[in-house]
DNA sequence: ACGGACCTGTAACCTAGGTTAAGCGCAAAA
DNA sequence: TTTTGCGCTTAACCTAGGTTACAGGTCCGT
């Protein structure tokens, strides 16, 4: 089951038979969750990161208020919060948006991991950065682009996402998230992000039922998103 | 002068006085740039990181269209660009907006660090993580923040980070920033950002002339912007 | 000393997206 | 089987922030 994560990592960069065994002692226990469970609040201590096999997660920060933004979704393959092996504690929660299957690694095998393999430690570095790049990109779409090509330009991004690691059809993927959840992705309301939704329908970009993410022309929609995927990092990296 | 940077290290980490030798050693050359210079364009390749040691930097993309987000600044003591130590190339270019002094660190030098000082390589990975959680609270304003609340979390943010380098007046600090630079920042136009900083004037909360940035009242602004400096790390951690 | 570019400031007007409210369908609970 | 709640949808209306335009000030290069 953790080989959708090996298959993240070995679709940007070579891991040896032993690397590979380093990081498969590096399982603790796996757990099954519900949907809509936090896992993790913010502020809480850590010792030990959660890497996601099966199933959706979300980052979410909240305001006072109550508003919500989900800061990054997390799909099988993903670390939830391995910065928080060395931040110890997280500036946002973590929830299920699916049932989902969870490998616990503590810290203290990821801590070995930087005295005892360098090149490993280098590779989740690596992968912290690619999350970071991912938020930066969404403060891109919540700072410049307008609703419509920020809801095409996220699911591009999945699509990519999941397409690393054989988790996408060509013509879509399964997509479990309530518009609720995709409004507070994008800044939205629900309201406004079910008419963005209705407006890449009548364009005929996209179906979107019962879970299931169609997508009728992937040229036009990269294209109204503007999407051009170098900041995922998909390509061949030397760490 | 790297002094600025071990104090922003030592804010929240000890450094044993080997590891500040090994960090003075990690400069190979200092290099002083000019306002509004382009130092990385995005996806050029790397083979060294920026430490900016005087100056205010940004990290900024942008759209086809020309439009631009700043996705994060920089000020005295941060690492510009220490994630292009992993990941090789960036997904966004690196500006001066004012005049700078930068330690230039090669990379070889930073894998060795990784190979031979892995608490060091913990440290900077840390940091990268940091520089993560700013962008995600960005996120979470030009998602969710009004424009108001926006600006006054940045100058709150600012605040707490330039007063960790000591870098900040107690009622305020240097911003060298146009409107069109700070409105770059929160996703805002250069006119609403001016109708945004005259309505925080009229409130009696900041005045900003000249490149200076006075805060009248740091308990209403930051009770305005919501303000909860735990996503900085500004306390003791131990990597 | 002059011209031009950029910065700050304002005004008039406009629109993308927010707000509120309601209806429908469906699945889980009772 | 009814009820309750949630997710999706649509409509009417509203507002925060965008757009365009213009003016004065300052700095810079010639």
């Amino acid at each position: 089951m953790i080989s959708v994560h090996l298959k993240k990592l070995r679709r940007r960069i070579e891991i040896s038979p032993e690397e590979e065994r380093t990081i498969r002692d590096s399982v603790a226990e796996t757990r099954k969750v519900g949907a809509d469970q936090i896992l993790i609040r913010s502020g809480e201590e850590l010792n030990s990161s959660l890497l996601l096999l099966e199933g959706w997660l979300a980052r979410s920060k909240d305001l006072p208020s109550g508003e919500r933004q989900v800061t990054e979704l997390h799909v099988a393959g993903d670390f939830a919060d391995l910065h928080g092996f060395t931040l110890k504690r997280l500036d946002h929660d973590v929830t299920t948006l699916s049932p989902c299957v969870l490998a616990v690694v503590p810290h203290d095998r990821l801590k070995e991991i930087t005295e005892r393999h360098p090149r490993l430690a280098r590779i989740y570095w690596l992968f912290t950065n690619v999350d970071a790049a991912i938020t930066r990109e969404l403060s891109l779409s919540l700072g410049q682009r307008s609703a419509i090509s920020r809801m095409a330009h996220l699911f591009c991004e999945l699509y990519f996402r999941l397409d690393a690691v054989g988790r996408a059809r060509s013509d879509g993927y399964e997509l479990p998230l309530t518009q609720r959840e995709l409004a507070e992705c994008l800044g939205l309301t629900v309201v406004h992000a079910n008419r963005t939704i209705q407006e890449l329908r009548r364009r005929n970009l996209v179906e979107l039922e019962s879970r299931q993410l169609t997508i009728l022309d992937r040229r036009g929609l990269q294209g109204l998103a503007e999407f051009d995927p170098s900041y995922l990092y998909l390509d061949r990296l030397n760490p």
